[in-house]
DNA sequence: GAAACAAGTTAGCTATGCCTAACTTTTAGT
DNA sequence: ACTAAAAGTTAGGCATAGCTAACTTGTTTC
């Protein structure tokens, strides 16, 4: 018996990817805690595990805590990698504040493929290894140009429009 | 009276999206042509316009076509330009094939902040102004390397894992 | 200009996913 | 142990957004 495709929607990955965080760091999760996490009332919670549950994802009996089967902890550390991965790249590459990039890419971490992902995750472990390792662009007065973090600036040409 | 910000949803950026490029191609649209570009059936397409005609956004008279209001011509602008620099970013920047790109990035568009699309776009400039521009990354059988397009290379580190 | 076909609309159904309110179970305090 | 609070569940409601089927309007074609 093949396992079948597991088709989650944006949602159900939201819920997993919570349970896993919280059972990481508190060992188990309770309904309350996955809430308080999402943003959603307890009752919606309880609708979630049970599509989860009806997937075997997680284990779930009424007034107990949640955890991830086998199956489920396979599915969220994979969510979890893309969200890490999207976070990287937004805060490293791009150099977004953590605080913004958290709003949308819990969003963006449902919509990329798998191969993409790894592209970017490629690229911003690209951007490390290249001489140019540590460059981080910036927007000066009169367009663009190349900064780098704690190594010698190696894009010179950039750099004739720095400050 | 202020206008209240517009809050639309990503399937009525999607319809908006849909009418601007009709309308672009061939002066119009018609349902007809939105349903097959959306791939929904024409009984959606009445629905969704009604509501983007209850927000002004679009000219909608039944059995007549379809046009954008000015205020939908500037969102739907904005949704395309969205939409553009994702498209020019995933293919030019991370080299993902276009047509791959096309599937996410009309996803994509409706959850990207405006303040970081605009960073992806600066970024994905700074790649074609900096020393190093043209330069792609792809994964080598030991690393990555740089490769170049159309000019000299000049990441030479880089390219000593270069096949 | 009438019939046939394409396009558009309406009504009603489905599914997701959230909510509130009422109820049940568990936990905690005394 | 008993009661009160907290946590969890159930039932039912609402909004979005798609669908099909039946009907209406518009357009072609002869």
């Amino acid at each position: 018996m093949s396992k079948s495709p597991i088709h989650l929607t944006a949602s159900l990955e939201d819920y997993l990817e919570a349970i896993f965080f919280i059972t990481e760091e508190k060992g188990a999760a309770r309904p309350k805690d996955i809430a308080d996490r999402l943003n959603v009332k307890a009752a919606s919670v309880t609708g979630a595990l049970k599509q989860l549950a009806a997937k075997e994802l997680v284990n779930y009996t009424p007034y107990d805590i949640v955890t991830l089967t086998p199956d489920g902890k396979r599915i969220a550390k994979s969510i979890t990698k893309k969200h890490a991965a999207l976070l990287r790249f937004f805060t490293d590459v791009l150099d977004i504040e953590k605080s913004d990039v958290e709003d949308f890419a819990c969003k963006m971490e449902h919509v990329i493929p798998d191969h993409v992902l790894e592209r970017l995750v490629e690229f911003a472990e690209f951007v490390h290894k290249c001489p140019n390792r540590g460059a981080i662009w910036r927007e000066g007065a009169h367009g663009y140009f190349c900064k780098t973090r704690g190594i010698d600036p190696l894009c010179k040409k950039c750099n004739l429009d720095a400050p």
